[in-house]
RNA sequence: GGCGGCGUAGCCGAGUGGUUCAGGCAAGGGCCUGCAAAGCCCCGUACACGGGUUCGAUUCCCGUCGCCGCCUCCA
């Protein structure tokens, strides 16, 4: 039985899709304005492992993530640097799509975009006039009001009242808008603004119709998993379910949030400017110690992502690469992974990846032991258990080092012939002149290991 | 002010009412190796603080302190 922490019923609870043996998703993705960062990162990471985790599992699993391409801060950022809006978030989305390939996050099935979509968001729109749960402002927009839906508040855990308190304090009343809760469905344009005609003149959609919008007509009433960062649930999330089931729909069943990303025990955002950004990371510690750094993470806890904690990461890594590499010395064969019950198990626990890298761990020593014990057949299951659930988590384990994390740049027979040389010297003993060609090779990136089956060296 | 989360050995980070336990990284010892590297073995009685419940609490309850998130754009 899988169990997932759903954020609406704010206790884990037995996930039951809607078709039995699919599942249907959508996870809210980026608003292209700017440079992806580390934050980023860890949410697509996460629901990259969802998402595979639930196929691996049997799941037909259908991915829907969206592309934000028109929104207010587009419009700002295309304004300051004196591009189009379109220039502007195409450049960002590809810088977006870049580095989910270096991280190896699948593509999503589909990734509809706000500005093809105009249409069904309308007509969501129109849906929510028809109910009496949406009113025009002449020259300003269509507001979602509030107070017509009991249920507004109901998945960030928050009454009408509370939010009137705090609305006083925090937000800008708007004199126009029946109360200061009620948010845009509708912005009218603005001279100089991207702008479609509606039935309430030309204008643009407000932040969060789109992902109604998008989510109901991609995947249809009552899908079954909604995604995001936990910085979504209020208000864009809370506005989604308004708009959906204000007009009548049934919306998303489960809820998924992933905590913030910190530095130095504050939330990094683009706001306080204290962003490390995605391309940046994974340049210096490669992309995999960044998924696993993720994956040693629970999914819904706070985590910092720093220079210290990629390197352990890493190191963690190539410690499944030296398996790897050692097995394929030794001459172990593929063999069908055997003993996955206590990975699936913690993973059906509300994917709780780090409980397990701890199972997975265990196997990794178990394999090594077994090598050392020449138990190759031993070696081979266990093997064969670390990189099926590996695999299951997105992380390739690679036997040559990562080659996408260290590009190869040639050379390789002027290696062995250095590597033969050595050899050579240690078979006359002669070990000045062995560690000398060996020290060499280190200055040059590549490092050596003697095995019972001869010399192996991997790039650093 | 309202809502919520968290405080676990040097660091990161799971988990549980009770004989042995996460796991990783770092440090130390050992085996292996010409020396290394890789690997294996050994090694740390930690659960913010104060009460309470209990035969027994890190785990349940109450309180205190501290940190963080949301309530505003935000992954």
């Amino acid at each position: 039985m899988l169990r997932l922490f759903d954020t609406a019923a704010r206790d884990l609870v037995e996930f039951v899709p809607r078709v039995e043996g699919s599942v249907s998703m959508y996870v809210c993705g980026p608003t292209p304005y700017d440079h992806p960062h580390v934050g980023h990162g860890r949410t697509v990471v996460v629901f990259d492992v969802v998402r595979r985790y639930l196929a691996w599992r049997g799941y037909r699993v259908t991915f829907v993530s969206n592309v934000t391409d028109v929104e207010d801060r587009i419009i700002a950022r295309a304004a300051e640097r004196g591009l189009t809006e379109p220039q502007l978030a195409r450049a960002f989305e590809a810088e977006h799509w870049e580095q989910m390939d270096r991280l190896g996050v699948a593509r999503p099935d589909e990734t509809p975009h706000a500005t093809e979509f105009v249409p069904q968001m309308l007509a969501l729109i129109g849906e929510l006039i028809a109910q009496g749960r949406a009113y025009v402002i002449e020259g300003s927009g269509v507001y979602f009001q509030v107070d017509t839906l009991a249920s507004y508040g109901k998945l960030s855990g928050r009454t009408l009242e509370q939010l009137l308190d705090s609305a006083g304090a925090r937000i800008d009343i708007d004199d126009e808008k029946r109360s200061p809760v009620d948010f845009a469905l509708w912005k009218a344009a603005k001279p100089g603004e991207p702008a479609w005609d509606s039935p309430w003149g030309r204008g643009r959609p407000g932040w969060h119709i789109e992902c109604s919008a998008m989510s109901l007509e991609i995947l249809g009433e009552g899908f079954d998993i909604h995604g995001g960062g936990d910085d979504l649930v209020f208000p864009h999330h809370e506005n989604e379910i308004a708009q959906a089931e204000g007009a009548g729909h049934v919306f998303a069943h489960y809820w998924l949030h992933s905590g913030m990303v910190m530095v130095a025990g504050e939330k990094m955002s683009k706001s306080l400017g204290n962003f490390t950004t995605l391309r940046a990371a994974l340049n210096a510690h490669g992309p995999r110690a960044f998924r696993w750094l993720v994956i040693r993470n629970h999914y819904r806890r706070q985590m910092e992502i720093n220079d210290g904690a990629l390197r352990a990461a890493a190191k963690e890594i190539d410690g499944f690469d030296a398996l790897a590499r050692r097995a394929r010395v030794a001459g172990i064969a593929a063999v069908a992974p055997s003993d996955l019950d206590a990975f699936r198990a913690v993973m059906d626990d509300d994917f709780d990846t780090p409980a397990a890298v701890a199972v997975i761990h265990g196997w990794r020593r178990e394999a090594n032991a077994a090598i050392d014990a020449a138990q190759l057949d031993v070696a081979a299951a266990r093997l064969a258990d670390v990189q099926a659930a590996l695999g299951a988590l997105g992380v390739v384990v690679d036997d040559v080092g990562a080659p996408a994390d260290a590009p190869a740049d040639g050379g390789d027979a002027a290696v062995d012939t250095a590597v033969a040389a050595r050899n050579a010297a240690r078979a006359r003993k002669d070990f000045a002149e062995a560690d000398r060609l060996r020290d060499e090779l280190k200055a040059q990136g590549v490092e050596l290991e003697d095995t019972p089956q001869g010399t192996i060296w991997r790039r650093t």
